[in-house]
DNA sequence: CGGACGCTTGATTGTCCTCAAGATCGGTGG
DNA sequence: CCACCGATCTTGAGGACAATCAAGCGTCCG
């Protein structure tokens, strides 16, 4: 597979592009979004190294998908779907495994949006701080390489109400911010009492 | 494949289930939800004739599937999903549309749950009329087979704002509604454009 | 130095939730 | 037949939370 490397800013594939290629993350992070006409733009997701993005029933993407640092992608096209899923039954699967995980993952961003500010970031950050267990990175220093904005358009919340619940998680002690940089996690109980995705109960 | 008739009421699965099944659905239709420890419910999306549901990537389903009203369902052991797509090598990529279907009515549901509560109700009665068009049913007469507290459970409003926005929608000669029974649509001019589903713009 | 950008903080407003009280319909049993 | 009850829906009053509007701060870069 061919792969590309793409600097921060720079776009994977616009919405309206045809949907020529599904993309796999090798490294970096990539935000993915739509801007609808009353301007506002909802952020959709985030895909991170070994991620597939670009999957969608129509023949143009909906979304567009942005590099938020350097990254490589491979790119898998479309048209050989068909003939890859011949080769290997299993990789229709494999392709309807990785759907269902961004599902899931979108389903979850539902369950989060009518919870109060404070919690939908705590959520975020907690998720950030796991991702980075997961990854053998330091869980309690956050290198955050999307902005204010971004995240208040993921998290269905504006840049000042996002800025806001830092600096109340700032001063209620749970986090620590550094000048332009990474945020330091002081108390992740609380990040997690306040942050944890809901259980779901049986019924 | 095996075929379940349920009454109105009753569970196709619970969250919780361990996921042993897809399900397509020939008739009728299902109300797909989860509670969280708080109480609340969020109803992720509803599922109509032809529509597959119960997919996910865990072993254990994290939805509760109820129907709305009597209903058929077939029934497709996930054990078999392998040998199924080892016969078809398409069966994967028909399980990856099916997926990429939900994912983007999930997404869009993200975009609506932003905008006034308004255009959200309109929004989710216009695409009940859009539904109703393309079964070859009326478009005008809108009969809802869910309740109020489901529809605001699925927009994130509560029962009381989903009345009100009934009333104000009804006040405005939008719609018409009949005694606890089908919905009227006066004016679809107006419905589209309080409800349309916001364009995408490039970039 | 100045300007652009991202971020923070404050004051005010508006929308929707909460709490509360009816209204309407269907079903059940006296 | 009708009184009663539960479930669903409607309507109103008050309050909470986040958006909006507005200003100021720090950093990066030309």
């Amino acid at each position: 597979m061919p792969t590309r490397r793409l600097e921060a800013k720079e776009h994977v594939f616009l919405a309206g592009d045809p949907r020529a290629y599904l993309y796999k993350l090798d490294s970096g992070v990539v935000c993915l979004y739509r801007i609808v006409v009353s301007g506002r733009r909802q952020v959709t997701g985030f895909a991170f190294a070994g991620d597939i993005f670009g999957m969608g029933a129509l023949n143009r993407h909906v979304l567009s998908a942005q590099a938020l640092r350097t990254i490589r992608v491979q790119s898998i096209p479309i048209a050989a779907l068909g003939r890859l899923a011949g080769n290997d039954p299993r990789f229709g699967l494999k392709l309807y495994e990785a759907a269902c995980l961004e599902l899931a993952s979108t389903q979850q961003t539902l369950l989060v949006i009518k919870r109060p500010a404070l919690e939908r970031l705590a959520g975020f950050l907690l998720v950030w701080a796991q991702r980075n267990g997961r990854n053998g990175e330091d869980p309690e220093i956050l290198i955050l390489p999307m902005t204010r904005a971004d995240i208040g358009d993921f998290l269905g919340l504006t840049i000042e109400t996002v800025s806001r619940m830092f600096s109340k998680l700032q001063a209620e002690g749970v986090i620590e911010i550094k000048q332009r940089g990474p945020i330091r996690v002081l108390d992740i109980r609380k990040l997690q009492e306040l942050g944890s995705p809901e259980d779901v109960i049986a019924q």
